[in-house]
DNA sequence: AATAGAAATGACAACCATTATCAATTACTA
DNA sequence: TAGTAATTGATAATGGTTGTCATTTCTATT
């Protein structure tokens, strides 16, 4: 096969570093974690992405650029990014997982999820945010001391019919 | 097989029922379904348990009783009462789903998840309810008009390490 | 620069929860 | 009680994800 081609070039890269993920190269360093070609060109398509991205959807993304990227080493390295916390993983309850960046410094910000039940659409969503922290950090308190749990993360998702969707039926 | 055996006898249905299903007979039928003896036997068993059981958990139990019972039927029926609204499907993230009922007359009432992303244990808890409730209203709302959604449904859980696996790790 | 050793990769097979198929059975209605 | 459509159970198929293992690539060390 044509090693070549399915090489980095150098250049394309430092752009990309100016604009986002140098933060997250640093992270997979320091955790002892080598930085490939496949684990860069999976981080650039998710901070390319607006969001909820499945594991083939990066694949058919990836492969488009570098053909010698399988679709296991981009569940590996999904696996890998979540075990560092530099990816969150979501079930919208399609039956295939999703991921997207987690807060980074360059990072959308902390939303939430609207998801259709119709047509899987999703929505993201910043609304409430302020109100909803408050809740969060009195939970998570609350719940640490008396379950003597470590809470790392939470999830909140809305389920309900689209625009579209709400017509149809 | 015996058939006979497999057979749920009036008398003890007669009890459950008037231990809290009843509610739950009647949404089936009155959405058009059969009461079969699956079913029954399915309601039962999550009337019975704390909750959060897989399909397979509940296919084992309930081939205790009634061994005609297989799997298919098992997710056959999960679907029916998901659909119909008896029922919640979760997903903590361990590859299979879980199911509990929902908010019957004779509920446990509403509670959310604290899930141990160490051993999977999943706890229960009720506490903020109240707060919660009003940011999910505000919430609801805001959303439905801002994105034209009809919420349906929300999914609040948090992840961290249980008692035991903090000490381990 | 060359090399040894470890980490990472890719092709492929295996896994396993869930779903589709279809003939046989069952619950409800007339 | 019989007729009929709904439901069921056994089995095979599906599809997302993970395991295997030989090959390749990185990195530290000569």
């Amino acid at each position: 096969m044509n090693r070549k081609g399915n090489r980095l070039s150098k250049g394309s890269y430092a752009l990309q570093e100016r604009s986002g993920s140098l933060w997250a190269h640093g992270k997979i360093k320091s955790s002892g974690y080598r930085l490939t070609v496949p684990r860069q060109a999976i981080l650039e398509i998710l901070h390319k992405a607006s969001g909820h991205l499945s594991a083939e959807d990066m694949y058919l993304s990836v492969h488009k650029v570098y053909p010698a990227i399988g679709l296991t080493t981009v569940y590996r390295t999904l696996e890998l990014l979540v075990r560092t916390g530099l990816v969150f993983k979501f079930d919208f309850g399609d039956g295939r997982a999703r991921y997207e960046l987690s807060e980074g410094p360059q990072s959308a910000g902390h939303h939430h999820h609207l998801v259709c039940t119709g047509c899987g659409r999703i929505v993201d969503y910043k609304d409430f945010i302020e109100e909803e922290l408050d809740l969060l950090k009195k939970t998570e308190k609350g719940l640490s001391k008396k379950y003597n749990f470590k809470i790392t993360n939470h999830v909140i998702q809305f389920y309900g019919l689209c625009d579209r969707c709400r017509k149809q039926s």
